[in-house]
DNA sequence: TCAATAGTTCAATATAATTGAACTATTGAA
DNA sequence: TTCAATAGTTCAATTATATTGAACTATTGA
């Protein structure tokens, strides 16, 4: 069984959401979730056709671990949702501005 | 004679500055700046006080070639200060929403 | 039961961070 | 004008993190 790691709110850190966001790649990503409505999976949010499924498996790891994202498995696929709520609580509007230049 | 990269307005990207902020180290360094009125040479704006001069040295110039700040030679000392116009230009209210948070 | 799908984990390699040691540049004093 | 002190950079070595192919796990549907 595949048991996903997510902080609580309490444990989401600033210099943590910054480096989740710190890549070009976890950028697309994230941007790619708001896009298609927030819940999707992860070949579905995937920045580019040509990527490692193990490096994309790896950005959402990253995502998930510093709270950007939260990962449930649905059948055969993984279902993410941005954790907007929970940001916003530890850093309110922070994402937002930070997406608001993503893409 | 010592030659500081700093890129142009324009070479300012989302991922550089979230990546250079993306530390709590350089995190502190900048809130330092701010805290003690922006335009201060590197040992003053270290974040703790038994990190090597070289380490300093190194994020510092992660900062610089990201534009976060500007670095000057006066006499002995380098004067840093904060690109916060600059980065205005690029990504208006982001580096303000992002500090807000720092320390 | 078996193949297909979606993703994870592992091990190897490639890239980035940390640090001590040696270096450069500027100042101020003998 | 020489010499020590100060402030930081650069280099080389080690350590940590990212990327990827290959092998694995879990779920579905035929």
């Amino acid at each position: 069984m595949v048991q996903f790691v997510h902080p609580s709110v309490e444990d989401i850190t600033l210099a943590g959401v910054l480096g989740a966001l710190a890549d070009p790649m976890r950028l697309r990503i994230v941007g790619n979730m708001i896009k298609k409505n927030d819940c999707i999976s992860c070949s579905e949010a995937a920045p580019c056709p040509n990527m490692a499924k193990s490096t994309l498996s790896h950005h959402f790891r990253i995502l998930r671990e510093a709270g950007i994202i939260r990962t449930g498995k649905v059948g055969v696929e993984n279902r993410n949702v941005l954790r907007s709520d929970d940001i916003n609580k530890r850093f309110p509007g922070l994402l937002d501005e930070i997406l608001k230049f993503a893409n």
